[in-house]
DNA sequence: TGTACATCAGTGAACGCGCGTTCACTGATGTAC
DNA sequence: TGTACATCAGTGAACGCGCGTTCACTGATGTAC
């Protein structure tokens, strides 16, 4: 990817990116086309082969863009400072809670992306890296509260917690229809079992019932 | 999808959908061309016409087939009678364990359905239908062990594992290089801390490090 | 401050590759009498 | 048991659509003197 020399071709570039965006919550990225990227951004083919050499730069860009953004939101919602007046349990199931709705939010993207990851090495290990950034995060948070649960091995319980909630929410998004509404098991009610299996896994004790007062 | 009349168009029917499925595994959808899965499965074009209407199907009716053979191997696996003379914590582990070997056998074709339920309904569906078969059985099996552990919803319980299970083990698939010898987190570990998590989750005692014992 | 030139940025019609699909045809299998 | 006919199964060259990519060109911005 060729970095701009001016202001307005940055315009240009974040135009594109975020017109790829669109396309690919509205219909997956079997919808973008570059002629129709380029037309949403106000611009031309030939301004988009001026800044990407072709169109699978576009989506790395956009995915390496998406990946930053997921982490800094983590960054946000794990840092420890935020939870020091807040019950352990209380804090993983409002941290698990939150993640839900972000993987609803931007759940055509985070789709796409697996998908791309399932076909593309660099996708995958894009992906993976950011598990294993939100996984620091996470051992962060937890060093912090150490004493609250019993878990012998504060990383790899990190790293295993990581891929308990992002999984089955990612599972989560695939199967479900997002427009039923009487839905089997709702978002809310898988945060609050997953935080549950969370809490168990790592051996934080906790009263049935008590999660759901708010 | 017409069905055949005569046994050897059957025959071709079935030689299509196994060069695809090994054209799948190596290469990913996206290798998948009408011309080489014909070359390979000895046929021509026209015969591939004449079964399938057109390429799409060609794919749909190989996910039915996977999703059946997936099924009816955790059947086996889950069938209660199986494990009535092992510990419950032990049948867990063995069970999560399998199912990871199996998730790692098959990681193309896994991987390869993955990105067709992220961006097609009717994959996604039967992908749900799936996940349904497997939280019936696992329900079937929780219920003839139900004074093992303590969670009070067994239906929930099941399909929550379920989740837990299946969501990791596809996303260790997503990020894992095959190839990589020296893997911060190999299978046989991550079936361990998932089978932990899941019977914490469940509410099945277990003391650490009795599951590695065989 | 103005002029000339270089580089950056943008335009969109035209090209062409790959792959799914069609179709006119040949060969194989089954059935009626 | 043999012959005629109908249907099923298979063949592969040719077509054409869609979309990524190229390229010859115009316009905008910056810089030297």
């Amino acid at each position: 990817v060729k970095p701009p020399q001016q202001a307005r071709s940055q315009k240009t570039l974040e135009n594109m990116l975020d017109a790829a965006e669109a396309m690919i919550a509205e219909g997956g990225v079997a919808s973008v086309t570059v002629s129709e990227v380029v037309r949403r951004a106000g611009s031309s083919v030939g301004a988009f082969y001026a800044r990407f050499p072709d169109k699978d730069a576009l989506l790395s860009t956009l995915h390496q863009r998406s990946c930053g953004e997921a982490l800094a939101t983590a960054e946000l919602a794990l840092d420890p400072a935020r939870w020091v007046s807040t019950d352990f349990a209380r804090a993983v199931f409002e941290v698990v809670r939150f993640t839900a709705l972000q993987c609803r939010e931007r759940r055509g993207l985070m789709l796409a992306f697996i998908a791309m990851a399932a076909n593309d090495r660099a996708y995958a290990e894009r992906r993976a890296q950011l598990d294993d950034g939100l996984a620091a995060l996470l051992h962060a948070f937890l060093s912090e509260r150490r004493d609250e649960f019993t878990h012998p091995d504060v990383r790899l319980a990190s790293t295993v917690a990581i891929r308990l909630i992002m999984g089955s929410l990612e599972l989560g998004g695939l199967s479900r229809q997002p427009d039923d509404p009487e839905n089997s098991l709702p978002d809310e009610r898988l945060a609050e079992e997953l935080s549950r299996a969370v809490l168990a896994y790592l051996g934080a004790p906790i009263s049935v019932g008590r999660l759901r007062r708010s």
